[in-house]
DNA sequence: ATAACATTTGCATATTTGTTCAAATGTACT
DNA sequence: AGTACATTTGAACAAATATGCAAATGTTAT
């Protein structure tokens, strides 16, 4: 015998409603996970994690920082100013010249931990 | 007088030679960065972070974890392969039934410190 | 004022990717 | 075998975005 019953594929149903509402306390604050989220994912381009990378030693100008990487001046200055909006990267002015390092400590662990990740 | 010299526009000019070379060491190995950018850009997605966090506190299945953060199973799904697939997530098998959990310490630490970065 | 040059910005485009539906797979039970 | 249900997967579409060119901006020097 054929049931018409349509399936509910889940989506309904809560197995068990204890974890879920536990779960749910631990991404309640939905701006601060789209904050975090965006922070993610400005690393997650190759282009801006070399950037990143090439900071951490010292300050660069856009046209040495563009060499570093391998990449052009214009390419790196669009990212440079995601970069900035964030405060993954601050700079400094000099005459017509503009050199930029990183800004917080709290990235490089972050990095770091990630790279401990990968390498595993 | 006008010059016809085309702008070089940087690109070809370093410079500091030291420093670029000091950066170039920083990112020499293209691997290691794509694979950390891998890494940031799965957690670089709301609906990914989501489940990542979600699964901090224990494990759920794939139903409720779909309940928790408010999506469907099928999305759920797909997002779980990638991040099975980077060793974001672990999973345990129980009849019909897959119960996923969080895999890494340094996952963790990475998150609070992004965490730290962006309420700063 | 004009030239030279570092950097930024606007625009266009090609690529990537998150989501959804529908179908497939796998498992337990009668 | 057949039913029910959790999960996975494939395909297609829409939205986001990285990149490069050309033009604009800002600064220094003659």
């Amino acid at each position: 015998m054929v049931k018409d019953k349509i399936v509910p594929v889940c989506e309904v149903e809560i197995v068990d409603e204890k974890k879920v509402k536990a779960a749910k306390g631990k991404i309640e604050n939905l701006n601060a996970i789209l904050d975090m989220a965006d922070i993610f994912k400005l690393l997650g381009e190759p282009t801006r994690l070399k950037i990143v990378l090439s900071l951490m030693n010292s300050e660069l100008c856009v046209c040495d920082l563009a060499a570093a990487i391998e990449s052009n001046v214009s390419t790196v200055s669009h990212q440079l100013r995601l970069l900035r909006n964030a405060r993954l990267v601050k700079y400094r002015k000099e005459g017509k010249m503009v050199f930029y390092s990183t800004d917080d400590e709290h990235i490089n662990v972050a990095i770091e931990k990630i790279r401990e990740h990968s390498e595993e």
